[in-house]
DNA sequence: ACCTGAACACCGTTCAAGT
DNA sequence: ACCTGAACACCGTTCAAGT
């Protein structure tokens, strides 16, 4: 019953999981532990320690099982999906992650099988580097948008996006006109589905020569 | 000295740009305001609400003197990055919105200007929807991983970055060899300028016919 | 009509004291 | 060596009381 790194990482993950992100305190977590409030300070620096551990564990799990006779696409997509997966469940711990790279033993394995991929294609090197970075732009930036969403039952969901989509539907054609023929379309499919879509476009669009951008100067 | 909303809107940018998200509260706000913290709440439901508030104006400058005779790739790019410095500028604003479209009138206007831009292109509606979600969540992904080191000078930025691209660099090649050969690219240039090859290789990859994925009966 | 100020129910974190 | 518990310096928000 001794409070250990593991105990209490397993523990923040149950509470986080359990209620959702904002109803979580180290103050709860020592009720749940069964022990004070203050007595994780002695195996974390602070809160952020401790979420950033939460991250390395979750980000662990990405690779597992990782499908690996596949296209380089197909298997970017699979990583990016299962990493927006893991921000959406975890809304605290993406939230410091967004803050800067955790550099931890896992995220630099995610890192690793995304070049792996990366290196498949034709892309030189520098571009692989590009790529990345908007892959990881793209996938936190659909996790952090769809959040609020996410966490509600599939009723609830519809209902909103179908809230959201009559407010722009709403709007008063003379003075929203392209919204008038574009508004119905918003918030259509699941957001995982936008999501593949938006991936597809993007590593499309690196997958090419790109115009107006890019070394020019390259060797192919 | 009456108490508006105008005026509290105004002392809320000031308080954020001046000291940090972070540093921001309501107690502190009516200090500066020299009057009671409760006394906004005579003005706003509660903080999101003012924030809230404060995000609408700042969507509002983002229109202000946008070029028009320019292609709509140009365009929209413009839009984009002027959105992100928006977040950039205003994180606490920016985590906000991250929950749900605001669903006021500036931000009506900014979803109207990108579909005028969007128009201007060969996508079919349900295809410039597609693009508008990926591009919103490019940009405010590229914005909130950009948060943290966006408040930084110059000089700390550019220290940063590199402590970043030297992490990866000094891992075990034998263990992370496609790491080992893309490391030194990560983190290049600045992030803006990545935000804009990030986006024109969606924008590029949206303005052809995608494989694998859309409505291949469509006309054209 | 508008603002104040006490109060409520919380936070993360520190540190001397206990076992 | 490890944990406790009081204390510190904060939060957002409510509501009866003041002017």
């Amino acid at each position: 019953m001794a409070l250990t790194r593991e105990r209490i990482v397993d523990a923040t993950v149950e509470l986080l999981q359990r209620h959702g992100a904002g109803a979580f305190s180290l103050r709860r977590l020592g009720v749940h532990l069964g022990s004070d409030p203050t007595a994780i300070y002695r195996h974390f620096k602070d809160k952020d320690d401790l979420l950033r551990a939460v991250g390395d564990r979750i980000h662990g799990q990405i690779l597992v099982g990782l499908p690996s006779n596949d296209s380089w696409q197909a298997i970017v997509t699979e990583i990016c999906i299962r990493l927006r997966a893991s921000h959406l469940a975890q809304p605290e711990m993406a939230a410091l992650i967004r803050s800067g790279p955790p550099l931890h033993r896992n995220e630099f394995e995610l890192t690793e099988a995304l070049f792996a991929q990366l290196g498949r294609s034709e892309l030189p090197p520098p571009d692989q580097a590009m790529a990345y970075h908007a892959l990881i732009e793209l996938t936190v930036g659909s996790a952090a948008l769809d959040t609020e969403v996410a966490t509600m039952d599939a009723k609830q969901r519809t209902a909103t996006y179908d809230d959201w989509r009559a407010a722009y539907q709403r709007l008063d054609p003379a003075e929203f006109p392209h919204t008038a023929l574009v508004g119905e379309h918003m918030y259509r499919n699941s957001a995982d589905e936008r999501f593949v879509v938006a991936l597809s476009a993007l590593l499309y669009g690196f997958s090419r020569t790109m115009p107006d951008i890019g070394d020019k100067t390259r060797a192919h």
